[in-house]
DNA sequence: GCAGTGCATGACTGT
DNA sequence: CAGTCATGCACTGCA
């Protein structure tokens, strides 16, 4: 344990003289409002003069925690450790004598240990509150990245006191300090502290680092800008019914979201996708949640794309008798062979074996299945060897598909009816579903790809489009992984345009705005890309997470009003080129309203004007 | 010639 | 990099 270097830090206006430790908790009092990691007081708005890390958590007076169980006080170091976001808004920190969460700061009677990162799903406000709050901070991140970066040896203001905490965070893997599935916002900013500090420290190395930070940053934003359209659209005391997030925070009381990293793992990480909704002109009809499966020995295997998401009101549909419970199993969404007249229906390996009969022999076993209309369907289940694993397929299913007049794209449901054991196969169309499928389910020949209308009216009348193509160009060069992961991610959602469109769009895509010749390399282009290149769509919902992410980031990267830009020309498109040397990562920025669009590219921020 | 079957290939993804 | 899975394709049987 740290030494306790008490550090009340007192604000730097003489006038005011309040301190840290008495300014009114740390929700209320310690607000991040600067580009700097400098605290302001609450009371006079002036920035105390320390960095908040490490030695302010030295002492009880000034936010030394006590585990709400044993009163044992936690190890600094662990806290120095942990994000600031988390630090700030009362994030869980396991106390280290009996690992149970503890609360924020000087534990009052009345102080709730439920901050950011563990979202009360019974309190919809506060859990808004804490999104509102962590947006805030996350706003601040995000140009603190940049001034740390900008700042590397002349502006760190992240001046850890000791060279022990200093080594103890220089030391903590990422793995250490990553928080559990679900604490979506505070892992980033957990990885954001790292990287900002080590970055800080160690400059120029470390900055892939925080670049890698500033990505998750963005998919934080993402996430917690999600959750608090979906809550607050609603309505809905508890946005997540029946859902991920409500299994995992109420399911028990030490949930991952507060068990701190140890419990990292336990569950598969929520997909993007995982939640989704339906079309309706009104926002929501009705929540979508993939449901992790309740049960079987692939509930932490399976891979999220195959999380039911079944709607309670569907399940109450298969279910039908109200002694039954359906137990939603898995889903697909039906690719075009599966949904072609071979009549074979590839199964995810895992969730065949996790819910299907073990079978020994390629040849398999007829399974009974019951359709939504109690119709009961006869299908081989069966395996190839396939390397040296196994293909499992559901044979004889065209049938049942044309029965139910299901397509590529649309998504079949398998559930088990209890006590019965009797497996039920629902579907959902493609053009049921929101524009927010899944992972593949798109751009399917036959069915109307549930994005298309989604990236049709994200990216239609996009004008950038042949302007970024340029800058993509030179992302294509790049060696940083990051970069080139970016260039490859709009790629895919700049080629989806055109896999998507009509051939004359398609021309028009390519001959003029040169985006996906320029951007598939010559194999990609010379395949099926339509037909096997799906899992290139950029998720329809990393869809909505882009377009809320850039909604909100305009704020975040619209320069200073000072700042005189160079005007750039890039492809008949004007650009105002600002010199952002902060930021590393690229970023590709389209505002919904097609007010603008910026890149924020290799030190410069260029926005279309 | 067509449909069905089984395997091979390679794109894609998660670790 | 290994595993998964969508799909291509060779092979076979049948009309």
């Amino acid at each position: 344990m740290a030494s306790s270097s008490l550090s009340i830090k007192s604000c730097m206006n003489a006038t005011c003289g309040v301190s840290t430790s008495n300014s009114g908790g740390w929700r209320k009092g310690w607000a991040l409002r600067s580009g700097d990691f400098a605290i302001l007081c609450d009371n006079c708005g002036s920035a105390y003069e320390q960095s908040i890390f490490c030695e302010v958590f030295h002492s009880k007076d000034s936010g030394w925690r006590e585990c709400t169980s044993c009163s044992k006080h936690l190890h600094c170091g662990c806290i120095a450790s942990r994000s600031l976001l988390e630090l700030l808004d009362g994030g869980g920190v396991n106390c280290t004598s009996c690992s149970r969460t503890a609360g924020v700061g000087p534990m009052n009677g009345d102080e709730k240990p439920n901050g950011f990162g563990k979202p009360k799903v019974d309190n919809v406000g506060e859990l808004h509150s804490a999104s509102a709050d962590s947006q805030l901070a996350a706003e601040t991140k995000l140009m603190q990245l940049g001034n740390c970066i900008d700042g590397i040896g002349t502006r760190n203001l992240l001046q850890l006191q000791s060279d022990e905490t200093n080594g103890s965070c220089r030391k903590m893997k990422q793995e250490d300090i990553l928080p559990p599935v679900g604490e979506i916002a505070s892992t980033i900013f957990s990885n954001f502290n790292q990287a900002s500090n080590a970055s800080c420290q160690t400059a120029k190395p470390e900055i892939h680092r925080t670049v890698t930070a500033a990505k998750d940053l963005y998919e934080s934003l993402a996430q917690t800008n999600l959750s608090m359209s979906l809550g607050s659209s609603l309505g809905n005391p508890n946005p997540f019914p029946g859902g991920v997030v409500d299994e995992r925070v109420s399911s028990k009381a030490s949930s991952p979201l507060q068990q701190g990293p140890r419990s990292r793992h336990l569950l598969p990480k929520p997909p993007k996708s995982a939640l989704s909704m339906d079309a309706n002109a009104g926002m929501v009809s009705q929540i979508r949640v993939a449901r992790p499966p309740a049960e079987g020995r692939g509930r932490n295997q399976l891979l999220p794309r195959y999380w039911p998401r079944i709607t309670d009101q569907e399940l109450q549909q298969i279910s039908g008798d109200p002694n039954s419970t359906i137990v939603p199993l898995f889903e697909k969404v039906l690719s075009a062979s599966d949904a072609g007249r071979i009549g074979r229906l590839v199964l995810p390996k895992a969730c065949a074996e996790a819910y299907f009969p073990p079978i020994s022999q390629p040849e398999g076993l007829p399974l009974r299945i019951q359709d939504v209309k109690g119709k009961e369907w006869v299908f081989q289940f069966r395996f190839w060897p396939n390397n040296n694993s196994r293909m499992y397929v559901l044979e004889g299913v065209t049938p049942c598909i044309q029965s139910m007049k299901l397509q590529a794209g649309d998504t079949v449901t398998f559930s088990r009816m209890d006590p019965e054991g009797k497996l039920v196969m629902g579907f959902r169309k493609a053009s049921n579903s929101i524009a927010m499928q899944d992972t593949q389910p798109s751009a399917i020949p036959n069915g109307v790809p549930s994005s298309e209308s989604y990236f049709s009216g994200v990216f239609e009348n996009l004008p950038i489009i042949s302007g970024y193509s340029g800058l993509l160009q030179s992302l294509k060069g790049s060696t940083d992984t990051h970069l080139s992961a970016l260039s490859k991610h709009l790629h895919s959602a700049s080629g989806d345009i055109s896999w998507n469109k009509s051939e004359k769009q398609e021309d028009r895509t390519r001959d003029g705005l040169l985006l996906p010749s320029l951007m598939v390399p010559e194999r990609k282009r010379t395949r099926n890309i339509g037909s096997k290149s799906k899992r290139l769509l950029i998720d329809s919902l990393d869809a909505f997470e882009l377009k809320l992410t850039w909604e909100e980031a305009q704020d975040l990267l619209r320069p200073a009003p000072s700042v005189k830009p160079s005007i750039v020309t890039i492809e008949d498109h004007d650009f105002e080129e600002y010199e952002v040397s902060s930021l590393t990562e690229v970023y590709s920025c389209y505002i919904h309203t097609h007010v603008y669009v910026c890149i924020h590219f290799l030190f410069r921020l260029y926005i279309y004007v």
